[in-house]
DNA sequence: CTCCGTTTGTTTAATGTTCAAGAAGTGGTC
DNA sequence: GACCACTTCTTGAACATTAAACAAACGGAG
């Protein structure tokens, strides 16, 4: 692959990479991979569970009466509510979630940590957080660690269907 | 979850994030998944296979006769082994890569990029480009790229299974 | 009240990933 | 050359994810 010629491009030539930047990308996936993978297997080892569906039982323990409703759940987790659908029926089967209707919408369901579930969380969060903290936190300046926030930050706000206002879209 | 208190724990008590590295870190899980998410996505729209298939591609496409060992690839694309033979028979299924034995080595194999292979990357690489562009780097100041770079270099280094120098540990 | 477009959540099948086990080849040692 | 620890790569089964299709309920318009 080869950089776009300096003079105008008579048909739209494709705007490649500098070389910095493929420097840049090629790290962002190289870590990102890394450490997916190694949360996954720490989380798998310690608490029987890849880690988006830890990240499910954290959601729920964060939220009122433990509970939320599944497509809520889905949004905040960044997921489809079909992945969402599967994962919580296996968690289900584990005991750690359990199901209610909703009251006030018979299409509705909570997805609600179990005291099991909570217990499980209790047990292996100080794992991971030591696990986050010796694969992100330990290695970065304060500056660097604010500057990831913000980067993060902004690619997220870039990829949402539009969260905020999103019911609202006259005011935009 | 509480902060630890001030004063010195009897016991190890577990060290919690802080209310911003607990902020900083959820960013950073937002946004990569959403951002594979798009990806994976975008690259199956348009290339018929997922981001890392992809990734797999690009890495023979660069390599010397297009074709690299199956264990320097995993390394590379910093996968398993055998995720790599499952994928490569899928790649291979469609025509996309092709295995060779290697001579020197009777239980080494090469993948080897076919003309079909390489095909499919030029004609889906410019797309592929745009989106990483949108989503990343057109909103990004170039400070916050080569931030970003140097961040995911550092995390990624720690994770290695200790690439460089790994065949002579006696030397660290 | 009925209609109808939308939302909610699940299901199925196809696809991808992981884990543990294993076949085959290598290279060094005795 | 027989042995043995190690490397290379694959396999099969269990598990996870995706995409598309669907049933049920909602709620506003007429």
């Amino acid at each position: 692959m080869k950089t776009a010629p300096a003079s105008a491009p008579r048909t739209e030539e494709p705007r490649w990479l500098t070389r910095e930047e493929q420097r840049v990308w090629r790290s962002y996936i190289e870590a990102s991979t890394l450490l997916e993978d190694h949360l996954d297997r720490q989380l798998q080892r310690d608490a029987g569970m890849p880690h988006i569906y830890y990240g499910l039982l954290v959601k729920l323990a964060e939220s009122p009466h433990r509970r939320l409703r599944m497509t809520e759940l889905a949004m905040q987790a960044k997921i489809t509510r079909s992945r969402l659908s599967h994962a919580i029926a296996r968690l289900e089967k584990n005991g750690w979630v359990r199901r209610e209707d909703c009251p006030s919408d018979k299409r509705g369901q909570f997805a609600v940590l179990t005291e099991e579930g909570y217990e499980v969380l209790r047990r292996t969060a100080p794992g991971h957080v030591a696990a986050v903290r010796q694969a992100v936190f330990e290695r970065l300046s304060p500056e660097q660690q604010e500057s990831l926030g913000e980067i993060m930050r902004i690619i997220a706000e870039g990829l949402q269907p539009d969260e905020a206002g999103a019911d609202l879209p006259w005011l935009r």
